[in-house]
DNA sequence: TAATAAGCGAGACGGTACGTCGAGTCTTCAT
DNA sequence: ATGAAGACTCGACGTACCGTCTCGCTTATTA
């Protein structure tokens, strides 16, 4: 019985681990997801094929993790903790400003568009996938603004009663949408306006 | 210049394109997008792959026509110019309950999910695919959202200097973004109150 | 009944069939026969493909034909009935020499190898085809060689009771099979030894 | 420069060799060399296409090998180094009857027909194959008539100064010639005819 | 301290699909 | 009714990757 073998990670090479990181990252950057091969992904990063085969069940898995990596870090690089707060300055249409513009930046880094529209493509048509996707990287971004809105909705600047996490989707779900399917193009004054209407929606009447 | 030799569109084979259209949809909604092929199309098309690649560059290009050759047949068969228009009662709120809850309805119906899905994360990932699937697919359904808020500013239900553009996704980009990444589930009570915090925040104050 | 079709011959355009001709000894002289496609002449004939399945059943149908023509004309051009007869000196071993001095300087003639190569080839695999090649082009070249030797055999310089189909091939067989397999090289010297060596075999004892 | 890599000769499968062998030469039997494919021969051998690309440059390649394999164990089968001398009872004339019936009887049999047609058709056309089958398949033999001719010489039963290169081809030549295009039937009795004519011009005067 | 077993780089293997080419058939339009 | 043009179905081409499977070769415990 039993799995038909599970390999030994305390034996694992963390010298491959990054290498193949690396190259996921590099190859999808340069010639983008879907020409992306894990025989190119083991070419680049100097490692069998079987390397990855061992470690990871899909390109994508691998790709996410590569993702999750890099931005765990940037993470470490930015001082530790950082980007885990939504700031809390009492003014709510600032600090949503504030961070809908940082989301924006974001999603227009060269570096991050590659590998995170792969993911999300890939989450769309990959139920499995998806929901790691979301799990993992997109949750914990909306978790936060959870959090600022309760704040204020405590404070009174948020209608009692609000679904707060369908009150946060009015800021996310516009901006992810223009971002993924480039229906309008991203600027600090959408993610502004965005915010000016959709509060004024949560307002206490 | 030097074009690689246009194929005469005019003696095209009608019966070809229709099969490859039915075998494309077929195929998508059985096994998926990502395990149907183009040598898989004209084969149950009975059809020659050459007619395939004279026709369309890609494989999504192909499920693209032939979606909307779908749409097209299923608003023909509803006697022509159906779901053209969002109902004007006069009542906003209501008239928009309406059609998101619609939209709800088309978003899980099995038949149009999984070519849907498939094309939205192509679009995600390939800018060509994606404009078009904008131009011809989503465009026309936003454009009646910006014609039904028009009416409704200047019924004075809506803010005078209010850019609609943006105000119709406040209603349909957290629809989407549940929607592509399956963030949680969607529900009639769900387009409710998006429609209800949505269109307070447009109202006049 | 009846065949799927007969074309009728006499409305047949003389043009086509010339612009053919040229083009598959062109193609095969610039290409080769392998890489020559029945659409390759007919594009290069300006031709429509069916003019062509209308009137040959196979590419090596009309390359032989095309040789052929081409040696009518070359023929006509000579005057009329050039080459058609092994001179009779009376110096029979002079004459052989001479003609196979001829043979040898054709088979190396860049504009006949490459077509003749061809059908020899196709003529090796395909009986069909190696019948007519043999038929219309090789068979008058042997006959002349027998006539040649009958009268030979008539003056006493051939020994009576010599098979003469047999005797003439001691003459061209070895040369063809230097030029088809290119086992070792051809010249004039060699010619000339070959005639020596084999009609010694033949002279009265 | 710049081999497009070179596999690794040691870790090939030798189980796959003998498939593929096994189904060319079945191939070439059945339907016939033009009919045989590369991908027929990768799926009645139950191998991979790319498994016969890596290891041959073509389909004549890989019949080329097959044939000298079959060559191979033929004579492995036969006691080791059967047919590898003609002969030398003393009498040369009888000697090459014999060894020349038996290339007939060869020439005749259907399991090295097909196969060897094949291949001297395509080397007919294609010199680099050509070569390959002269020097492998060809001239062995070729050198054994050689080896009994100098023996004859030797004796006084071949005229000193007689180019034994051209004199084999008196024997060999014709019967080729015959066998290539099938001018003539080939017969025991042609074979016998064939010594006494030839070899009379060899023969001291 | 040796042996022994895992992960590893490498890459051959049986497969599937790719995108292209040409064969031979069929249809349309012009002469 | 022939011919030029070219779209059609079909089948094979040669290539690229897939995921699996040996091969030695480190390396890192375990006997």
């Amino acid at each position: 019985m039993a799995e038909t073998k599970a390999p030994d990670s305390t034996r694992r090479s963390e010298r491959s681990r990054r290498a193949i990181y690396d190259a996921a990252l590099a190859l999808v950057a340069e010639v983008g997801y879907a020409k992306t091969t894990i025989e190119g992904i083991a070419a680049r990063a100097g490692v069998g094929k079987q390397t990855i085969y061992r470690w990871w069940p899909s390109k994508a898995a691998v790709l996410l993790e590569a993702f999750l990596d890099l931005g765990r870090q940037a993470n470490e690089a930015l001082g530790g903790d950082a980007d885990s707060e939504i700031p809390d300055t009492g003014d709510l249409e600032a600090d949503l400003k504030f961070v809908l513009r940082a989301t924006v930046d974001e999603m227009t880094d060269p570096k991050f568009e590659a590998p995170s529209r792969a993911l999300a493509a890939e989450g769309v048509v990959n139920p499995e996938l998806g929901a790691r996707f979301v799990e993992q990287l997109l949750e914990p971004q909306l978790q936060l603004y959870a959090k600022r809105l309760a704040a204020a909705q405590e404070a009174g600047q948020v209608r009692a009663g609000i679904d707060l996490r369908i009150a946060l989707e009015l800021f996310t779900g516009p901006l992810a949408h223009r971002w993924l399917l480039r229906t309008q193009p991203l600027s600090h004054a959408y993610a502004d306006r965005l915010v000016e209407y959709a509060l004024y929606g949560l307002a206490p009447r």
